[in-house]
DNA sequence: GTCTATACGCCGATAGAC
DNA sequence: GTCTATCGGCGTATAGAC
């Protein structure tokens, strides 16, 4: 068919690594500067500046504003779940409230990796129909193993493990993030140690 | 000095009672409207056309947008603090369990009244230095008063009251606003005997 | 006092030179 | 492949007629 010269590799491919790098510095850019600013006023010039380049060129590695922030989110859902998974799937702990512990320490370190980006992906972000789904999905698997935990533990004692699990997950996601959002945040052992005891004497009865 | 026909009325001066019905149209148009679409796509052309009047006329009755926004944030941080008020001052129950069933309840009231329009102010208003000391002040008011209560109760037993109080508020704002928002939202009075269940248990060891 | 029409600025996205 | 320059659209806010 066509030339043989075809299979012949050019002496070095380096653009797909050096793609791969701009793409991740634009990322990066888009991060601090969703996270300065919120979604609406951090433009894309902003995220191009930030980035050390041209607009025209961030237009040629994303088509679009919003895929920047989808791809910004679904790295964090998918470092989430793949935490959550490691630790759910592995071994746990006897005792339920060394259990929540780990939910809440692997809560507080996804949190303190970037606070105030994450607050503007819960809060800011357009929520399109596919990732509004993809966060339900992901919600709806740690309400579903958390309550097939409270189930099969022999430490709890709870009426109705379903609507349990469900405000095990909101209190441990919303509090954490909210009280080591503000100002003045809360020290992070101490919250770790508060709320695992909230939540191990109420499953407890 | 001047002639005396100062101190007689205009027969009528309807355009005050006018007026301020404006207002409350607009107000409650943006409300809607903010809730239906956000702020930055809350614009104030729609606003307008929810209210039945010309986009010129808005701008008779509000210097700007964000003044919009501040005002019915302001008519909920007063009427929350208000309803707070009324309960805190007044004689509470006995028992911590059935003050926190107080609290729940009251949060619960608050947010069923207009769930989209407070996600939006909570989450994508325009958070001015001004209306951020406002907010921190309500919060920290309720806090403090919840970490008195904590510190009198015979009940109670917590070795920090004012973590424990501060961990208290955010469970019950930020889990009742959540679980009321979902798609599929959990009972209301189920929640309430949950959350109750779970705060009682924690702040008496 | 309410309207229509529009000025003005900003932003996302593209075209085209190099 | 990256840049500069710019288009098209939208949104706030204003001007001026009635």
């Amino acid at each position: 068919m066509t030339s043989d010269q075809r299979r012949i590799q050019p002496r070095k491919q380096p653009r797909q690594v050096r793609a791969e790098l701009t793409r991740q510095r634009i990322l990066t850019a888009a991060a601090h500067v969703f996270a300065d600013h919120g979604y609406a006023a951090g433009t894309t010039n902003r995220i191009a500046e930030r980035a050390g380049i041209s607009i025209g060129s961030l237009y040629q590695y994303f088509p679009n504003k919003d895929a920047i922030l989808a791809e910004l989110l679904t790295r964090h859902l998918d470092d989430g779940t793949a935490a959550a998974t490691r630790v759910l799937t592995g071994p746990l702990p006897d005792s339920i409230e060394e259990v929540f512990r780990v939910f809440v320490r692997l809560a507080v370190e996804a949190h303190l990796d970037d606070p105030h980006l994450l607050r503007m992906l819960l809060e800011q972000a357009p929520r399109s129909d596919e990732l509004l789904e993809r966060i339900g999905r992901v919600k709806r698997t740690m309400v579903d193993r958390t309550r097939q935990l409270l189930e099969g533990h022999p430490e709890v004692r709870v009426a109705d493990p379903a609507t349990a699990a469900r405000l095990v997950i909101a209190t441990v996601e919303l509090g954490v993030h909210d009280l080591l959002a503000e100002p003045d945040p809360i020290d992070a052992r101490r919250l770790e140690d508060e709320m695992v005891a909230m939540l191990t004497r109420y499953v407890t009865g």
